[in-house]
DNA sequence: AACACTTCTTGACTATAGTCAATGAACCGG
DNA sequence: CCGGTTCATTGACTATAGTCAAGAAGTGTT
């Protein structure tokens, strides 16, 4: 435990690009990291990791396949850094710890599916208010165009749907 | 491995309802599993699950909470059942089997995590199209209405992209 | 075969999101 | 402090999805 590599990012770093091949795996401390994949030169965006958030199980760490996705610090980010080597090596020192993950990364397994289905049944006006009440912080910290391509929608109508909302 | 518990299940009927708690895991093994929320009296479909799929990983299996959704067979279906004792049971008997359902929990997560993000890139017409391409089948054996759910619009939105299609 | 029931389609209309263009505000970097 | 860039908002217009209602086609049951 007591040899954990903390890293601290500046604003804009990109972690990870599309195309690379990547077995990295961070775990946020402080700061924010976006993922988001680029689209006929549009950017969009599908997720937010913040303080407490893994960022991990996505497809590179397993299969070791060029990345579909990039990964970059929103803001001056302090994440810990761990590669595929260490995790095996720990594993096999502690394998408790291998059972601790698996109900972990089955937490997150269950997120994700509340969080697709959540996506499904809400429409973007929906999906704003929800995001306000459970990630508020997000709101102020993440340019608007970048939330408005997480909600599935384009800035003007993220624009619209706030003053949707504030009329009311 | 011989006693593993295969069941049956006839077209209809609902192996999970809202609210209830299982710590059961499944397995398709043939015929074809819905998942769904009851939304104002509106059932949305969030998942089919079909022919080599587990159906687990939800909230439920880990912390005893009530179900929020339904899981219900929109076919005739052969399912394995296991429980959360067998489950547990077998980790201890083959530790190797715990790193087998990390690293396929992982997986798991990875695909759904995929499917997210293509769920906030794409419009509901390329959801559709996308549909067609990767799972086929689904289009024959699923009512529509559902399959409309399942693509986040309405019945008459997903009939009319259809005649949209066939016109081109 | 007749019936009820569900599902799918269509039409007319409304609401919301996309697109394109313009403006003003905020934010660097020199 | 200036000038250029990015970002957010707004307007006008288009495209697509939602809503409500009607009807047609298909399904299953008795």
């Amino acid at each position: 435990l007591e040899n954990i590599n903390i890293r601290t990012f500046k604003k804009g770093t990109t972690l990870l690009r599309e195309g690379q091949v990547s077995t990295l795996c961070y775990f946020v401390l402080q700061g924010c990291v976006r993922q988001y994949y680029l689209v006929d030169g549009e950017e969009k965006t599908t997720e937010f990791y913040t303080v407490g958030q893994p960022i991990t199980g996505y497809e590179g760490t397993l299969k070791k396949v060029p990345s579909k996705f990039y990964l970059s610090c929103v803001e001056d980010s302090i994440l810990t850094v761990g590669t595929e080597e260490e995790e095996k090596a720990f594993y096999q020192k502690f394998p408790q710890f291998e059972s601790i993950c698996r109900v972990a990364v089955e937490d997150e397994l269950a997120k994700n599916q509340a969080k697709l289905a959540s996506y499904i049944i809400h429409s973007p006006e929906e999906r704003y208010l929800h995001l306000m009440e459970t990630r508020p912080e997000l709101l102020d910290r993440v340019p608007q165009h970048q939330l408005a391509s997480y909600l599935g929608i384009k800035p003007e109508s993220l624009s619209r749907i706030r003053r949707r909302i504030m009329d009311k």
